[in-house]
DNA sequence: ATGCGTATACTCGGGGACGAGTAATCAAGA
DNA sequence: TCTTGATTACTCGTCCCCGAGTATACGCAT
């Protein structure tokens, strides 16, 4: 598990969640992540934004619709997401949620766009997730308390640390997991409707618009 | 702040740690690193730990000591930290402890070399943190309150995750730090002695030789 | 003694990340 | 109207990461 995926930075997840809402050229993707407060979880670097989209093309994830040129300024090359690259998103989302890594920034990256599957599907991997995460968690903990009989804490501060910042997950997750299953997570009844249909709730195709996340000052 | 490195790898930080207590062939590096359990936390990448000697090497902040050959097996290079090597040790031990960044790696590496610092000052680096912390916590909450009167739950739940990890982090660190401060820590004072002199309590002497962490089968 | 697996000890080359640079447009103030 | 600064929209080159490969030595079983 935890495939090789053909485009591994988790700019390339970003870039094509972003496409899944409409065809844009590359400027125009790191303006829709910055106004979506991306670059706060994700800092958005200008080198790799353009190397994640040439890698994408080349791996037939996107494609190039229309390639407009204004007044004197540069071409833009507009993207539109393929179907194996819908396939690619909603797939690595799956691998994200379900298994727990070391970085915490692989599941950040996947909550936010786990609006891509259906509320049941999110609800099962990230149970896969809790179990694992619990799993995990009880292992290093017996292994942390083994090695305290013998080594000073001094030495084992970091593994308490890294205990204590998955046990935070393994609550998090099995809260979000609670308000799913129990379907008092607000605004699940959009969210069904939206993966079932497509069809976005009137409310929110006008925030779509304008950007979530304001700029604060 | 957030001064740029010679070597930005965190296994450089590995690495110096490593050569503080003797001197060593890389290879000689990865297995101590391994017997320490690093190899949980940061995984090695062979590639990496040859570039990463290297540059530090480049850069002055350790030294090819001796270069011993036996048998038909590949030179080894036995390489010492120098004394610019210590101090970029321990300055960016101070760095990675006292500020807060995103990639929570940085910080269970800080704390897995604190032990080069004194336990004053790591207690005083730990407090600027949880400063940072907790402002930083407080602001994030507000910003977040402040978006969920007009986005959707589902789009937030990254952020809510990454505030329950802040959280837990600054529960742990107010936890050490209460420790420190109130001199409850065990084993305090050895790392105290030291930090002032420079002696291994006896009782930590062999376990350094044989490598803490024991395996697990 | 001979093969085989495993530990030792690296090397190398492709590819990715990313900061700094570039250059045009536009709005607004002096 | 001229300049200045901000915004748009990239390009380029360097540095660095890291997996896969290589090659020898050693122990152990047959």
């Amino acid at each position: 598990m935890a495939k090789r995926r053909k485009v591994g930075n988790l700019m390339a997840l970003a870039v094509l969640s972003a496409l899944v809402q409409r065809p844009m050229h590359p400027y125009q993707m790191a303006s829709v992540l910055r106004e979506h407060g991306k670059d706060q979880n994700m800092k958005i670097k200008w080198g790799s934004l353009y190397t994640v989209v040439q890698n994408l093309e080349k791996h037939g994830l996107i494609e190039a619709t229309e390639s407009t040129r204004q007044g004197g300024r540069p071409e833009r090359t507009v993207y539109g997401i393929t179907e194996a690259g819908r396939v690619e998103l909603t797939d690595w989302v799956r691998e994200l949620l379900a298994t727990p890594e070391q970085e915490q920034s692989r599941f950040t990256a996947a909550l936010s766009v786990m609006a891509v599957l259906s509320p049941a599907e999110s609800a099962d991997l990230l149970a896969q997730r809790l179990t694992a995460l619990e799993k995990g968690l009880a292992a290093r903990r017996a292994a942390l308390a083994e090695a305290a009989r013998e080594v000073p804490r001094l030495f084992l501060v970091e593994e308490e640390y890294e205990l204590a910042v998955a046990d935070a997950e393994v609550g998090f997750v099995r809260g979000l997991l609670g308000e799913l299953t129990s379907g008092t997570f607000p605004g699940l009844a959009d969210w069904q409707v939206f993966s079932e249909t497509g069809v976005v709730p009137p409310e929110l195709a006008e925030l779509m618009e304008r950007g979530l996340h304001p700029q604060q000052p």
